[in-house]
DNA sequence: TTACTTTTGCTAACACTGTTAAGTCAGGTA
DNA sequence: TACCTGACTTAACAGTGTTAGCAAAAGTAA
């Protein structure tokens, strides 16, 4: 019993160790250059015991990933909560979600799968789809205002349309960094966004 | 003279003959699969041959890169000639820039550095300046036509806004392919980039 | 033609990756 | 006490990018 129990408090322990040590090294060096055996000598184990936990180096950068999603809905709740105009929380959205993206961009860029073959993201990553019932809901608030024929399926639409301009920005951004001033990046940010919430009324 | 000369067309043989070699590497396998040992197989030299004509594989990649940038310069030019008006202009290049982006995945991959360390890029890729003239001369056109008071500076924001859209579409899609239908990928670009010259005019 | 120099290409290694098979040894169980 | 299960290790396999050092061929000058 309590001996079973302290094995998988230990084995926790020991994931969450592998976990922490991982991101460290992440946030020192990028995740690029993250590699088993440097975690297995930060922990001071050897190679295999990570293996006990994880099934291979990317199940450990998924699992950062998640952590990304976790985080970012988080704080996109919070922006989403200090207004009550859709269109309001529309564009405390997309700013909160342009802060987060350069204040943690390793988690950005392995939330979006940079690195890990795509095909597995869905299946363990059900924070998207939170993610993305949380940036939907503004919009088909909007749609429903002005009466439009079919908002749900327009909604689908515009929510891809929403974050892509988003993403868009923010990749591009990541890509060639120095080469534009910050202001002007966020001066396309606002007229991105602020233009997509004027089609959407109109 | 003659014999210097052969050396050099010998010289530009093989880094022809390995960019191929390699790029077919590329095509059958993807970029992340692509290793010096295997284009020094398939050519059937040892390996430092290939260090006598790049400095490294980064440098193979990104001439990769750049003979995308080459390619979908010439399919948007070509798309911009079929039409007159600024307003369609733009329509034109949206959708060969899509159709490229999705015919030539490798290629955009490589353009847009998802493997290379950023910094480089700008030196090695005049090809990206071209571009943005190509994007950005319909752009002032509309702002000119309307009049606008600060019609330079705007387009610079606005060429931002319209191939982050493009963009951040497209990756997208490459990240997570197939979970939605093709059809609906396509009316996102429509939708956008319409909302994106509307509001240009207005 | 011979002697010398340059170029070309190779072998073999270094220092890393991810991953796993096989064995050791201690802790817990009957 | 004898056994067994698991935690953990060493050592290896099969790759990766990169480079030092050497042999042979090719071209040049006497």
């Amino acid at each position: 019993m309590s001996i079973a129990e302290r094995r998988i408090r230990e084995k926790e322990a020991m994931r969450s160790n592998i976990l922490s040590t991982g991101w460290q090294i992440v946030t020192d060096e990028g995740w690029q250059s993250l590699s088993i055996r440097k975690i297995a000598d930060a922990i001071q184990y050897s190679v295999p015991v990570i293996y006990d936990h994880f099934a291979n180096k990317d199940a450990i950068l998924i699992e950062f990933g998640k952590q990304g999603f976790e985080l970012v809905i988080g704080q996109l709740t919070e922006a989403k909560a200090r207004h009550a105009e859709p269109a309001a929380q529309l564009k405390a959205i997309a700013d909160a979600y342009w802060d987060f993206a350069f204040k943690n961009k390793e988690h950005y860029q392995l939330m979006w799968g940079m690195s890990i073959p795509c095909c597995e993201m869905d299946k363990c990553m059900p924070e998207r789809s939170i993610f993305r019932n949380l940036v939907m809901a503004p919009i088909v608030e909007i749609l429903e205002k002005e009466a439009h024929a079919d908002a749900e399926s327009n909604a689908c639409l515009k929510y891809h349309t929403f974050w892509s301009i988003l993403h868009g920005l923010i990749s591009i951004k990541m890509v060639a960094p120095p080469d534009d001033t910050e202001e002007l990046n966020k001066r396309v940010l606002d007229d991105a966004i602020m233009g997509f919430i004027k089609n959407l009324e109109s």
